[in-house]
DNA sequence: ACCGTATTCGCAACGATTGTTGGTTCGCAA
DNA sequence: TTGCGAACCAACAATCGTTGCGAATACGGT
């Protein structure tokens, strides 16, 4: 994620406005490494601008989708979460609780896909699911050591 | 996807009925290569009975997802969609009509991942998204030959 | 400082999906 | 064949995530 300063600049380029509310979205999304959903991100900036609403969040997350500042994904099915990493990076998901890191993987040039058929590629995006660490000892995986 | 008749069988063994509706459900589910939605699922066992509910049709959908039988895929915002196709495959969407192609990938394995970090992968669900060529010749994309 | 226009917020509405309830049908094991 | 219980439908209401609307507000180029 770009700082708060860029993404101000790059706001006011395309004829949107800095408001008190964007620039506290920018500031949390530049320090957040996670996968925050809609709503986490309204619960965040409301500790900092008590009142903002959640429309106003959804309007920027839109804004800074639209712009490429920042990822959205459709990793389950319920709500979008959105990514403030912008690097070149894949998904993890757990099953279990849910959890979202991000991976890193190189050599997908390399793999043979058929069946394109004409079709114009722009993105790849690769999600692994399995099961974290945390839940996978504690659903009791036969492969991994119990407690 | 299996036949309507190891489809029956299957939700016998686990004690669930086999009802017309499922009946006509399984049948249009397995002669189904696309990924269609709960609703267009709906709508086709409509014309084949008609009076079934779209409830009884998102049970049996549910159904056939727990029991790994049909693949339920989240690959945009808003609605579901449904995968008969069990086999090894990933998924090619197009950002223009939102059609959903099944593409094969070999190699995956030799990509080389990042950050795994402990955790236990079960699946890779790999998405190429980009424009069909319905849609990159209608949107003249310069590098397509033009009308 | 001014003014045009984007933004804000709250609320209503939306689409997708699931819960409920009550009455009826019907699969299927014994 | 009979009986239990599952499944069906209808008709809602409700939920969740998200967006549309409209009046009041405030950003920011000049």
């Amino acid at each position: 994620m770009r700082t708060p300063q860029e993404l101000s600049t790059a706001f006011r380029a395309i004829g949107l406005k800095v408001t008190p509310q964007r620039q506290v979205l920018f500031s949390l999304l530049h320090q957040n490494d996670g996968h925050p959903s809609a709503e986490a991100i309204h619960l965040a900036a409301s500790a900092a601008m008590p009142g903002i609403s959640l429309r106003t969040v959804y309007q920027t997350l839109n804004d800074l989708v639209s712009m490429g500042e920042l990822q959205q994904l459709q990793l389950t099915p319920g709500s979008a979460r959105f990514d403030p990493n912008t690097s070149d990076h894949h998904h993890l998901v757990c099953d279990g609780c849910g959890d979202v890191r991000d991976v890193y993987v190189s050599g997908l040039a390399d793999v043979d896909v058929r069946g394109l058929d004409g079709f114009r590629v722009d993105a790849t995006d690769v999600v692994f699911r399995g099961s974290c660490p945390t839940c996978t000892s504690a659903t009791g995986d036969p492969s991994a050591p119990h407690a």
